[in-house]
DNA sequence: ATGGTTGCAAACACTTTGCACATGA
DNA sequence: TCATGTGCAAAGTGTTTGCAACCAT
């Protein structure tokens, strides 16, 4: 009951029409182990303990890809880079620090029902959304 | 009535400690006279049409100086560019096509109440926040 | 077998920094 | 006058592209 993320990774690769790799499977199992957006280099740490070696362009592709067919989402903090989130852990949003670049996560926002609510109206399909909250955090407020 | 923006920048700049110059009247002219976030390509372009020249560079200082003393907005539409828009007219989000790059206002979304409640909540302070909905626009989601 | 995947080098795009000169208050 | 703002050159960071070698199916 532990962990059957690796064969959950698999499986997802090929639905997606992706092919299995170490890579990508310690990419996937990276994004779903860890609760917080991670950029490329940490996917780069997170490969390296895992003993998985891959160039950083590598990455970026994988990463591409997985957002690409949908099973990713990119968060932007507005610090200049990409982070990444598993689609199955996007259901919350976050607070960014400016100042100490502290990330908490926000939970009680339904975006969901304004979403559909878009979709309808505009006759848009929308694959995800953002949402970001900018400022100081309490310690830094002072 | 027709545009006061000059007069409105200049006063903006002032209390925001920011001395005025015509880089920066042009800067905040272009972001209170454009309903589309900019970036900073277009932001050069608006000040070569108004005949002020300023280097990119500068460009560049100009909106992080506004970001900072609160006059603007950054917002990311996951395309590795920064686009801007003034405060006075931050009060709705956008969709984004990924396809096409179409932008779509959207209205109906009250997220300020959600920030209070953060606010309260975490002991933070919100100074803005981004709400963005990407997908596919209506053309090309066929 | 072969088409998708990877590594490496290089290019690209966006943004920041350092420093001398110019300018607004 | 003098702190602040600007231009230019250069560097920094994040990301993409081209191509040959490689590997999963």
């Amino acid at each position: 009951m532990k962990n059957t993320s690796k064969h959950d990774c698999k499986t997802e690769l090929r639905n997606a029409d992706l092919k299995v790799t170490p890579a990508r499977l310690g990419i996937l199992g990276a994004l779903e182990n860890t609760s917080k957006p991670l950029d490329i280099v940490s996917l780069i740490k997170y490969l390296n303990i895992s003993k998985i070696k891959a160039d950083r362009v590598t990455v970026f592709r994988i990463i591409n890809a997985l957002v690409i067919k949908g099973l990713v989402k990119p968060i932007q903090f507005n610090d200049g880079k990409l982070r990444y989130e598993h689609m199955s852990k996007a259901d919350h949003h976050h607070f960014i620090c400016g100042e100490c670049g502290d990330i908490e996560d926000i939970l009680e926002c339904n975006v969901e029902k304004i979403e559909k609510n878009i979709q309808k109206k505009k006759g848009v399909l929308v694959k995800y959304h953002s949402l970001e909250f900018f400022g100081l955090c309490s310690r830094c407020k002072k």
